[in-house]
DNA sequence: TATTAGCACTCAACTCAAATGAGTGCTAAT
DNA sequence: ATTAGCACTCATTTGAGTTGAGTGCTAATA
């Protein structure tokens, strides 16, 4: 059997009206709502081949017909195209990524959800291979001296370690001086031990400081165990009856508490490259057991240098796909207005 | 009226068997459940008294009682006197602030849910009327300087600023000195206008610079508009049945997410200066509006340097008290161990 | 051959009344 | 002062009956 014309026109009735009603559709409705001029006898029969095609299930017999997630992938998919797929890229800022780069995404990932009406999350862009920028070492007080590491693309990481005799200011310059010219421009894979050990000799007495403050660079440059995800509106599950049972609704709001959870999402997101940008998981589609009666819509944005991060939506599978990924490219669109200003 | 002996005995006993079931509780079980060897029709007669005298209450006719508000606040404030008040000090640690103090503080958090099963929450340890510690400029690249800021009790703050012209070591050094020489052990309140004006005169073309950096000093001594909270467990209310009707969880859910309401509750804790560590809100206590069928524990920890924050604990009134204000204060202890550790 | 009217059938959801049982208040006996 | 006993209350459970939206099938129609 075939998906005619006059299928995919029904089928498209059907999953509009469950989209706004959340209640299954039954041939009635469909006969009134759509302009084919049909009886109910008519679109009665042709859903029962689009439900044999796998595109429409029946919760019960004698109810109406809701999607199911073949019938939400064809939806997605022929409204995608219709859509025009550029995203707006986002390009060029400075920013002390770990202030004021917070701030913004809780904000951004706020109003998404207060646009929305649905869950929502946003993770910090990543750094991958990462090259160190700059050292400083300064001291605090006597016995306290601050390591200032910086690396490309503005991340900065700050780290006291303590000495147990005050050193003088010749010994600190001369510690920076053979710590920048040593290691800057490097990536975390160059400095080898070797380098190390040599480091450590010309330091002398303070070699130990030197070990630390290794330590500590390679922790900031590999420091992506701890990505960062902001989320927002995780209350908005409970104005959708489908997800705001007890059971449900506990699983989605742990899984938001333990951003970890959402880690999968963005990973997965980022991995699949060929997608210009946006991606709709439907049902078990998703990569989160817990969401496997949800839809997710995720994005992918990139900054400056390589940065990239995801945008998450999650929401009933009858989510308004059309307004969700507007939103999305708009949001996209104001972040990058937003640091060009800055 | 006088709330004897005896009805102390039986109010006790009501409710602990509350806590436990979470199911009004009727004469007969108490008949059996305490070993006073009192037939239940006594029991109903006592019942009655303490109902007249307000510690408890019936759902409707023809049901057990339950505890009033203030019943739960006779039982806490008796179990309170019982224990032990003295709380572990926290004392003396040398810790980043931003990077490390977020990891720890998330997995406190964390480790309380899971032991007591409500909600919980930590916010980190406000400053107040700090001093600036330390000032360092330095060159990222040609037209970016990136000024470190340290206040007392280590808090790190990092900003950078970008300029026309790439500048020179030596001028470098001199607004470095110029800056630490004028600045250093200053509060926010002592940095006037006219220090500023002598300042930027001096830095003479640089005197934007100068500017900058003074701006972003102020930002980092007053910047306690980002108060920092904290949460985990928002899940657990799911275990209330009591908690876990859509209204009320989708009320909490939500004043967990956006944390700043929070702030209330960390707010009214620091500022109850006369108890000792410990407060307990039931019910309509809570200065929070949603958590009005909740109570809610919190704690106030100090660090050095007067550095205080709150940890908070809330689940439904018939929480169990006892756990909860031991757990609280084991965690304090361990924190003050991991401190001690580093 | 495609469409439609008509009808019997299904089944979730609602309604309503009866049954259940935990719990109370009161009274009279101990 | 305590208790046994009993009538009474009322939320909750149960089950039968009703409703109504929706289906599948068949025969008539265009």
């Amino acid at each position: 059997m075939q998906l005619d014309e006059r299928k995919k026109k029904i089928l498209q009735a059907i999953i509009r009206n469950y989209l706004e009603t959340g209640e299954p559709v039954g041939s009635r409705t469909i006969s009134r709502y759509t302009d084919l001029n049909l009886s109910s006898a008519t679109i009665r029969n042709e859903m029962a081949d689009l439900e044999e095609l796998g595109y429409i299930v029946q919760p019960h017999t004698s109810a109406g017909r809701i999607p199911s997630d073949k019938g939400y992938r064809l939806y997605v998919d022929t409204m995608l195209e219709e859509k025009d797929k550029e995203i707006e890229e986002m390009k060029g800022l400075l920013l002390e990524r770990e202030d004021k780069m917070g701030h913004l995404l809780k904000q951004v990932v706020k109003v998404l959800a207060q646009n929305t009406n649905y869950a929502t999350m946003i993770s910090a862009p990543q750094y991958h291979h990462s090259k160190l920028k700059f050292i400083q070492l300064s001291r605090v007080d006597e016995n306290q001296i601050l390591a200032v590491i910086v690396i490309e693309g503005n991340v900065i990481k700050n780290h006291i370690l303590s000495v147990e005799q005050e050193l003088d200011d010749e010994t600190m310059l001369k510690l920076n001086i053979l710590l920048n010219t040593h290691l800057n421009g490097l990536s975390v894979e160059e400095i080898n031990l070797g380098m190390v050990a040599a480091l450590k000799h010309q330091a002398g007495a303070h070699s130990d400081i030197v070990g630390e403050v290794l330590d500590a660079v390679a922790g900031a440059i590999t420091e992506d165990e701890d990505l960062e995800i902001y989320t927002s509106g995780t209350n908005n599950i409970f104005k959708y009856p489908e997800l705001a049972d007890q059971q449900k609704a506990s699983e989605l709001i742990t899984t938001f508490e333990e951003k970890q959870m959402l880690g999968a999402l963005v990973q997965e997101t980022l991995a699949d490259e060929n997608s210009n940008g946006i991606q709709v998981y439907i049902g078990d589609e998703s990569p989160i057991q817990s969401m496997k009666d949800c839809s997710v819509v995720t994005a992918t944005y990139e900054l400056d240098e390589g940065m990239k991060g995801t945008i998450g939506i999650i929401g009933p599978k009858r989510m308004d796909y059309d307004k969700v990924i507007g939103t999305l490219k708009t949001i996209m669109h104001q972040l990058d207005e937003m640091y060009k200003k800055k």
